[in-house]
DNA sequence: CGGCCGTTTGAGCCACATCAACCGGGGTGG
DNA sequence: CCACCCCGGTTGATGTGGCTCAAACGGCCG
């Protein structure tokens, strides 16, 4: 972590060939030390990929970020993508946000990133991997509130409170980038358009928080698995992460449990009736829908409400 | 519904001098007739506020407000305090909003605003009463997502979505303003300030739909009950709706099972709970808190999560 | 007066919780 | 390298909060 402020200089160029070095030294090591050094690597290379973006002269928006998702495979894609198409952001606002931003840091698989009740400076950006947020009871019982996927941001809301309702966890390791608060109200005001973004990207959370609420409420246990299934799915195909057959799925029953309201045990058994019916495969952190129809139609599922995070948004005017 | 428009060009004294004759038509007659003529009346008496408010010219805002409350004890004063005050909306703001409505409708108890699935044109702000959101099930069960007091925007993340998700209905008869999303979407360019309260308000929404999933999932029915009408009678304080002594509760056992996600027969029992506990009474559509106290650790009611729905908004910054 | 809607009360049932035990794999320490 | 352990998943037995069905009650309105 030290390492952020020692990098804050350096060109794209070094950044990458700094990456590259870790991963040599990572080759040759074992354990836990490597682990710590591919995370490094993987830093310095996000690092890299924002610096170039950051830095890039004005072009032709659109064609060049088609090439671009080619040419950065890597973790910033999907959340450009979300900035350009779904906000609909000039060039020039995508740049102002970005430098905005604070360093990117690398979180941990199941790491917390706003700790509930804490007071909450910033707003952050889910750059790749999953996160979620959960409220933990006085009895100790939790409720996850919302899953977030890679171009998500994970407080929309939040610079109206004081202190965070909820933990923010990652779900897998992330990459997260963030924007201090007192960074943001100039920029939200010197570019209005980005506050029009956080104001789409709060309305889109608060849709599907709506859903939520209707299978917590009106749905038997098979149904509201099956929902939670699909729209986690469309949402991953929305922004990239998800391929054809199966893609990865951090969360466990326990936490499946929490998030849907049901015990785990009852989770366990519910996700065996999918699979007998054919529906989905799921087994070590991977989720394979074996018929997309049926499970849509178990679920009775209406990917309607997750227009707001389409990433064409024909004019809602 | 018809006099709304010959009445676009009447002044503030003209429109209650209308009052005051329908008034007086009123008494002479019974019924419906009579109701209609009353409810014609208040129109009339809301359509002169605004339209003074609008025309007032500038004054110290604060001070103008505090002496307004007073002398428009009616039902654009829980509006106007919410603008100024907890979105911090400057007096010009206001009057660009106001200008920007449509003309006041008055709509009945049960009467829907908006029908799911229908297309949104407009952004709806009540003035008075309450109204809830929800979502119906194909299979006939109903789940309400959202209720709304005197001042709040009724679709505030609406001009996202092409089709309103939900329906919205009266609780009371209510009286509201509507703008256009296609004159909204002017005056969010011109007014940013505009559109930062119509985001904080979504935000606000966001934070309650969180605290419903909670205890959606996690909280028996008791609790479950307690803290709705924690979180209602609450609300109702902060627009000034609820004297110390009771106020109207317009949702039935049905309508509070809808929103609860119970049975109404459970509802009902719970009901009783409360109320051999000496924590509630409740009848005839007249909730009076007999032990706040209680009723709040009864329901593990923490408000702070309703700070965005506070009045003073102290520096979020 | 009669019908209707919201409320109340009772009886039986079901979806899901809880408790408890076991399994299987991957990481850790000896 | 193996033994261990811990955690996530699986399975069974039993308990319960809340649902459903059914019927009666009371106020309100036509």
């Amino acid at each position: 972590m030290l390492h952020q402020l020692t990098i804050q200089n350096r060109s794209p160029a070094e950044l990458r060939q700094l990456a590259v070095e870790r991963r040599e030294l990572a080759a040759s090591r074992a354990g836990s030390i490597k682990a710590l050094l591919l995370k490094e690597a993987k830093l310095l290379e996000f690092q890299a990929e924002l610096r170039s973006w950051v830095e890039l002269p004005e072009v032709s928006s659109q064609r060049d970020l088609d090439g671009g998702k080619r040419s950065m495979p890597h973790d910033l894609a999907p959340f450009l993508t979300k900035l350009s198409s779904r906000m609909a952001l000039s060039r020039a606002d995508q740049q102002a946000l970005l430098a905005a931003a604070s360093g990117p840091r690398y979180i941990e698989k199941d790491a917390c990133l706003v700790e509930q009740g804490e007071e909450s400076t910033a707003l952050f950006i889910l750059c790749n991997g999953m996160a979620h947020a959960v409220r933990s009871l006085s009895d100790g019982k939790q409720q996850i509130v919302a899953v977030f996927v890679a171009g998500d941001t994970l407080n929309a809301g939040g610079l109206l409170f004081r202190h965070a309702r909820t933990s923010i966890c990652a779900l897998t390791p992330v990459i997260c980038l963030s924007v201090l608060f007192k960074h943001l109200d100039e920029l939200l005001i010197s570019h209005p358009a980005i506050a029009r973004a956080l104001w789409l990207e709060t309305a889109a959370q608060a849709a599907i928080q709506q859903e939520w609420m209707v299978w917590l409420g009106r749905r038997m246990a098979q149904t509201r698995l099956a929902h939670f299934l699909c729209e986690v799915s469309y949402r991953l195909e929305l922004c990239g992460d998800s391929s054809r057959e199966g893609f990865e799925f951090p969360l466990t029953q326990r936490e499946l449990a929490d998030t849907l309201a049901l015990s785990a045990v009852h989770v366990n058994r519910t996700l065996q009736i999918l699979r007998s019916q054919g529906l989905i495969e799921l087994s070590r952190q991977r989720l394979t829908i074996r018929d997309k129809a049926g499970l849509y139609k178990a679920a009775e599922f209406d990917p309607r409400y997750l227009d707001g995070m389409k990433l064409i948004d024909p004019g809602a005017a």
